[in-house]
DNA sequence: AACGTTCTCTAACAACGCTAGCATTGCTGT
DNA sequence: ACAGCAATGCTAGCGTTGTTAGAGAACGTT
């Protein structure tokens, strides 16, 4: 019934998800090609389809999920506070610039929220939420979206860099010291 | 000494633009091709070369630039006043997603702020400037990546749509109902 | 009308993601 | 131990992509 054995495709899929992450954060996203990632592994193109038959936007999801895995890391590993984690969250999209992108810009789409999505998704999201304690989840995902601007803008150059504290204190002031809303928003009517 | 007129590159430029523009919106990113871009023209490839030298990511950029041009006047059409042109700008980002990513994850960075840039993003900064008085751009800034962040999580599905308006309200609170900062922040040390 | 210069097109290159088909591998049953 | 078999991995290729060199056409000048 199995003249041959399966390959252990988990450990294949995590091997070539490492190897795309190392690659992505020394070379840039140009590098990661097929290709060069079977090369890079010491094997051929086809492995690489075998371990994610949809081909490589399912690829950068793996890489991207990792990246997710590597960002709740970095924010459990400080306080939960909020000014903490939000120099935790700016730091690392700073530092590891290509893989963040990979986290946000390329995929397809995993949702984050109280919902769904993979198991590290929710951990860094909770990780936020936890520095931002409140009845519900709007103003983590404010804190989310303001985070993920002055990271997606900073990496992009297009906020110049003096400013870069006066806007982490600035977003920090709003996110913290505002009381609670009871203005009932609604949430049908969106564009 | 010109046996031929030069081209009207500034006029093939914009065509160029104005084409590839209409057929991101249309059709996304995928579509816009070299090939496809020159067909759509009734020209061959190498006279996109020739208005653009640099080669596809300069065409990219013009794109953007033109794309900062619409946002700047759809933040123009409405009053001065910060929750209309939140909306406003977060009403563009929705309506017009893959133009929108183009300005931002693609071109390789134009810079914002108070400083230089071609002249449809100064003016793009400058409209929602106009919606958040104070000071110093600081404010500006931070409320430009909130919006950033917001419109491009939800655009990658990232947040929940039922809960985008509680997400704007909150938004616009944080940025307005907050007393000017006296605390220095300094502007050296930034990660 | 012929020239000369410039532009534009044809054709091709290298590299990309992806896939069909063949050779190889390693277990199984006698 | 040896042959059979099914799933593996590799070779080779297809169709596209961005980009560019060199041939051909077009136009103003003389």
């Amino acid at each position: 019934m199995s003249p041959r054995p399966a390959p252990d495709l988990d450990r294949r899929r995590y091997r070539i998800t490492r190897t795309a992450r190392d690659l992505v954060e020394s070379e840039g996203w140009s590098a990661v090609t097929m290709r060069r990632l079977a090369s890079e592994l010491g094997v051929t193109q086809p492995v690489l389809y075998s371990a994610f038959p949809a081909g490589r936007e399912a690829l950068l999801d793996a890489v991207a999920v990792s990246g997710f895995e590597a960002i709740a890391e970095a924010l459990e590993a400080v306080e939960p506070e909020a000014l903490a984690r939000m120099h935790a969250y700016l730091d690392f999209a700073a530092e590891r610039t290509h893989l963040y992108e990979a986290m946000f810009s390329l995929p397809s789409g995993l949702q984050f929220g109280t919902g769904g999505g993979p198991e590290p998704l929710q951990r860094a999201f909770a990780a936020l939420r936890n520095a931002f304690p409140g009845p519900d989840s709007v103003r983590t995902e404010v804190a989310w979206a303001t985070l993920h601007g002055l990271a997606t803008l900073r990496i992009h150059g297009r906020l110049p860099a003096s400013s870069a504290s006066a806007r982490l204190h600035l977003a920090h002031r709003m996110l913290t010291q505002l009381p609670e809303n009871d203005s009932r928003g609604g949430g049908i009517d969106d564009g």
